[in-house]
RNA sequence: GGCCCGAUAGUUCAACGGAUAGAACGGAAGUUUCCUAAACUUUAAAUCGAGGUUCGAUUCCUCGUCGGGCUACCA
């Protein structure tokens, strides 16, 4: 039990004591006592008001008798306007201390039942991956993370767009322009070479469109009636057709980008459970269509196109199928929905999706009701902001995108010299220390893109990305590297101390009072990181955690200590620590090294 | 035009409607006989504006200002 639910049942059984009134546990507020008043938790009294029909000060000082009269475990207390600050006896200190130590799963919540899709990464196979591309990785993969602690079954599953006319695009200018080139033959990764010919499009169409407004032609023509523009979609209808050389083409091509793709899937550390070919997928959707015809909630226009008239509930008019029959996007989406939540019986489906598709989603969910599907309430747009740079927006035309394999290898390197100037690990072989560049320069990156709130713009600064100071990955990764070395020190002096030491009884200090209450937090601040989908709530406690330690650790001279059972509760104590951080930091994908 | 989202120290980020709005970086000043100084200590510095809701508002509501996104028979 975490200590503020703990606060929330004996104020309510106080409350029920002393004013005969029944109130929800839950709907008490108990917070972490400000460090400026005397106190371990704060329970707020003000919306008991109207119940004790008494002056603040009167509620809190006549709950704070009571709980010190009834519960053991509260100390003292004293009450300071609203606020009734409660102090909790070593016997509570004890407990908690004791049931952390021993939980080897502690921040695992108890099972829902649930199962849960999430679906994030959905790439294009025409170009790499960029940062806006990790941070969707780096959410789908963490938030997947946090719901399996939460005690949900969880599914990770990925669409890939491998169609469409901007894979034509590409496919196009190889053949014009890199006809013959192949990863092998260039050296390059598949993925960028792929990109690289997305970009000869785009150069060669742009030069069409300025040959035609120079022959006389106005520009939103000019930019229809490119040739290459009308050869990729000549190309996109050979490829629905199935011609076998535009097919040909089309695997050989996305063949070098998926193995592009798992490289930096690699190096990033994600993987999926399921995933989805939009090949595959983008003719589902269609029987929606004809069942929403049917339902009367679609409507087919004269020239043979389907549409879903939102206006009456502040949206457009949407199309869901063109008067040629294709389905378009959401059409496909409709249907690869509909598909998921009967194949595996979902309970939830989480999208990973950047928020200029608000809108898609917020039409997804409307039409998926519409057609009567219980579900589309179980359906959640994780909406996260854009990655902006110092100077604006990514642009891909502009050619400032900041590229996920350079950005991996760059902070890989920086934290290589970094670490090397420290000058604390010439003992360690050389593949050791590569193993650890990867994982402080990844720890950054990853540290540094999750602890932001998902739905906010983020600004990244390749410059100051990879910082070894303050609030970032390294600086966590380095304070659980001191810890195991402790640890390690007290092994080889044979000291040996288990959960069995655990007893505050020995009188522990004010900074390991407020150590232990931090982590008895880690359960309620896993909870917390499932209700909002945030992993920056888990990233910023486990800063807080490693903050706590340092300030611990600077004037706790902890293994010349003397006294061998205040000795063992201390090793105990930073044992948890390690164990609690390592929980947490495995949350965010993020790993630790056991020295740095 | 319509719809959606955001605005907090110089900068990047925090703060279930709760106490004197927290950190970090950068700035200024310190700490090394000691288990990792990639650390620690001290210090200056902020809620876009105007109303409203209430015991209490950075947080909720309205209006305004500024910024971003969406508004394709693209995906």
């Amino acid at each position: 039990m975490t200590p503020e639910s703990f606060i929330q049942i004996k104020a309510a059984e106080a409350v029920k004591a002393l004013y005969q009134t029944e109130i929800a546990p839950e709907s008490l507020q108990v917070q972490v006592t400000r460090k400026e008043f005397e106190g371990d938790y704060t329970l707020v009294t003000f919306p008991l008001l109207k119940i004790s029909h008494s002056a603040p000060e009167n509620t809190g000082n006549a709950i704070g008798t009571y709980l010190v009269e009834h519960v053991p475990e509260i100390a003292a207390f004293n009450s300071v306007k609203g606020f009734l600050n409660l102090l909790f006896s070593p016997i509570y200190w004890d407990e908690v201390f004791a049931e952390i130590a021993a939980d080897p799963e502690f921040g695992q919540l108890p099972a829902t039942g649930k199962r849960i899709m999430i679906e994030f990464s959905s790439p294009n196979t025409n170009k790499p991956l960029h940062l806006g591309h990790i941070r969707n990785n780096l959410l789908g993969d963490s938030v997947s993370r946090i719901l399996r602690a939460g005690g949900n079954e969880v599914i990770k599953a990925t669409l890939v767009n491998d169609r469409g006319v901007h894979i034509c695009k590409s496919m196009l200018a190889w053949q014009k322009a890199f006809k013959g080139k192949t990863p092998a033959t260039t050296g390059i990764k598949g993925d960028h070479l792929v990109g690289d010919c997305y970009v000869a499009f785009d150069k060669m169409y742009k030069q069409e469109v300025r040959d035609l407004v120079a022959g006389g032609m106005d520009e939103e023509t000019a930019k229809k009636e490119a040739p290459c523009l009308k050869e990729a979609h000549e190309m996109l209808v050979k490829w629905e057709q199935g011609d076998p050389e535009v097919r040909a083409l089309w695997k050989m091509m996305n063949g070098w980008v998926f193995e592009g793709f798992d490289q930096t899937y690699k190096a990033l550390g994600i993987s999926f459970d399921k995933v989805d070919y939009e090949s595959n997928t983008y003719i589902l959707g269609k029987e929606l269509v004809q069942k929403g015809l049917d339902m009367g909630v679609f409507v087919r226009e004269a020239d043979g196109s389907v549409w879903c008239d939102l206006t009456a509930d502040g949206l457009d008019r949407k199309l869901l199928l063109r008067s040629d029959g294709t389905s378009v996007y959401i059409t496909q989406d409709l249907g690869t929905a509909e598909r998921r939540f009967a194949e595996y019986n979902l309970d939830e489906h989480v999208y990973v999706v950047g928020n200029e598709q608000d809108y898609h989603f917020q039409v997804l969910k409307l039409i998926l009701g519409k057609l009567g599907f219980a579900w589309s309430d179980a359906i959640y747009h994780l909406s996260y902001g854009m990655v902006e740079l110092p100077e604006g927006k990514m642009k891909s035309r502009e050619g400032t995108v900041v590229d996920a394999d350079d950005l991996i290898e760059k902070m890989y390197q920086e934290a290589k010299e970094t670490s090397l100037a420290s000058g604390k690990l010439e003992d360690m072989s050389p593949e050791e220390q590569e193993r650890l560049f990867r994982m402080i320069g990844l720890g950054a990156l990853k540290y540094f893109i999750i602890k932001v709130d998902p739905k906010k713009t983020m600004l990244f600064n390749p410059k100051e990305s990879i910082d070894f100071n303050g609030n970032t990955g390294p600086f966590i990764q380095y304070t659980h590297a001191r810890i195991r070395s402790i640890l390690r020190k007290a092994c080889a002096q044979g000291i040996a101390f288990g959960p069995a030491d655990v007893t505050t009884a020995l009188v522990p200090s004010a900074k390991e009072i407020r150590l232990i209450k931090l982590l008895g937090l880690f359960p309620g601040k896993v909870a917390e990181a499932v209700e909002a989908l945030s992993p920056a709530v888990i990233a910023n406690y486990a800063y807080e955690l490693a903050k706590d330690f340092n300030q611990y650790y600077h004037d706790t001279p902890i293994l010349r200590e003397e006294d061998g059972a205040l000795l063992r509760f201390r090793l105990v104590l930073i044992d948890t620590l390690s164990r609690t951080l390592r929980t947490a930091m495995n949350l965010l994908g993020i790993e630790l090294p056991e020295r740095m």
